[in-house]
DNA sequence: CATGGGGAATAACTTTCTATTATTTGTCTT
DNA sequence: AAGACAAATAATAGAAAGTTATTCCCCATG
């Protein structure tokens, strides 16, 4: 099987008309040009180049094989321009799924400012529950979920990409938002947002009541975090929500207290082990953990 | 830039699914596979194989890069095969591939008549679908190719050869042997075999059916019109075939007739603008368009 | 006519890539 | 615990492709 390299050298002097043209355009020296078309007529067995008065003229056969090449070297150029986009990650799939405190608002900025240097990727943003965050990862659907809550499922791997709390967020002019410290009993006595005793977040907040020897009481209502900030802006009361959740968004709507005492929360990153995890996605959990650590980033949340 | 051998290597792992089995199927050893991996995985800089449990599975990226890369290996192949032919002083080189009904029986006696006369001639005839057609043209592997339903691509140029008409072949017993002529929607009433809804035949016979209001009903299903030329011969029932595959074959056991509505074919030849078409392609392309407008030949089908 | 210059070929190595044998490590099976 | 199978590692051999230095050939020119 004649190789590429050989073409490229048999090409290079017909294109030139000469060896030494040739060695210069191919950054070789002038024998390893010669030797080569030597070699290269060996191995196919009749002459590439007429030798006349010290001058190579090429003979209609090499001719037709040069023009048969080109496509060789087009393809071999194609393969090389592809594995260079799927080094710089520019290339390729990425299938996110999230639960929406962060699918909602963080991960289309995030998704938004990752693509902006990569143009040929192809996207996807799914939000959902954590059961349907493993399900889609170890189906192979996603490439890479978020959580809060650590989803434990054998066939996945779970890292930690950045620490969060709960906070409270209100409406600007709501009493609470004149209060330096907000004490997480004083709920009680305000018409306030809350999440079911099923889920892990009203867990989460039911244990802080119960050790204090008391019971937690809302007027409403919801399964997400986004949910409860969305109405809040909307001004129908207060409500705990995740620091990510507030994270990138421009929110003039609410105000933004610590809670005591401090609840603290995880953001994960998620990925299956039944399949191998593309470039594109470890390069995008990597860009998620160093944006969400980097303090001067906007997405960051003042807690004032 | 990545060398062809790595990629050769690279896909074979892919594809037997380990490192021995690869060294095998490359006849080298197994070492030598391992390194090379190793070796291209530093070059592109980024994991082609998750390593676990003492086994290889392909990222993403490596699948990638291996379904461009056969379109290298296939240029390879071709510049070899141009080679091949250089030395072995062949006149030129016919690489064919037809649909089933133009492939069987047409062709080969039409590419028996046409290599009369030109005994050092390299052949093959391939048959194929029409995606298949369409492939082996863009790649290089087939010069001419020829199908009833014209394909689109835009690199491949179309010109229509002959005019042709579907018609009823029965057995000769066949009670619609005797009939004059056959109206399309009486073959309802007999067993009939009949193509799929999803191909292009099926769809312009669906057609007349659906004009009437009826719905077309046959007992037995296949792809090809040869294919349903053969169970009639054997006297499974009747069939609607193009009169191309009828041609070039004497036929006692079919009988013709012709069919109310008339349905017309055109067979077309194709070839690919992305290589110059040989002389001898071009010349049987033209021998091929002239002998089926030449009504005296015995290609001929006379319908009774 | 000898002479020098451009181009191709030859000789003798070196480097790089590819492959080898032998051995080790890890995992799963029995 | 033993065996089987897959992958990795080490040390090295062989082929491919390239190097420098030199020679050969043609011919244009003073």
């Amino acid at each position: 099987m004649i190789r590429v390299r050989q073409l490229e050298v048999l090409c290079a002097v017909i294109d030139l008309g000469t060896t030494s043209g040739a060695a210069e355009a191919l950054s070789v020296s002038q024998p390893a040009v010669s030797n080569m078309i030597r070699h290269i007529e060996d191995l196919v067995g009749f002459p590439l180049f007429k030798r006349e008065k010290g001058r190579l003229t090429p003979t209609p056969e090499a001719l037709h094989i040069a023009q048969e090449a080109q496509h060789l070297f087009s393809q071999q150029k194609r393969v090389d321009r592809i594995i260079d986009q799927l080094r710089g990650g520019t290339v390729g799939q990425l299938n996110v799924i999230a639960t929406p405190s962060i699918g909602y608002a963080l991960l289309p900025r995030m998704i938004a400012e990752f693509t902006r240097s990569r143009p040929r990727v192809q996207l996807s943003l799914e939000v959902g529950s954590v059961d349907e965050i493993i399900q889609h990862l170890i189906s192979g659907r996603a490439d890479l979920g978020f959580s809060i809550t650590s989803p434990r499922h054998s066939a996945l791997s779970v890292r930690p990409m950045a620490a969060g709390d709960m906070v409270c967020a209100c409406p600007p002019d709501h009493e609470l938002a004149h209060a330096r410290s907000i004490n997480l009993l004083d709920l009680n006595h305000v018409r306030h947002i809350s999440y079911g005793s099923g889920t892990p977040l009203g867990q989460m907040i039911d244990e802080v009541y119960s050790r204090h020897g008391t019971e937690r009481r809302y007027f409403c209502e919801v399964r997400h975090t986004s949910t409860a900030l969305e109405m809040v802006a909307a001004g129908a009361g207060v409500a705990l929500v995740d620091s990510f959740a507030l994270m990138g968004r421009a929110r003039q709507d609410v105000s933004v207290r610590a809670i005591q005492p401090a609840l603290s929360v995880t953001l994960h990153g998620v990925t299956s082990n039944l399949y191998p995890t593309s470039h594109v996605a470890l390069q995008f959990q990597e860009f998620m953990r160093e944006a969400l650590s980097d303090p001067e980033l906007p997405h960051r949340v003042e807690i004032t």
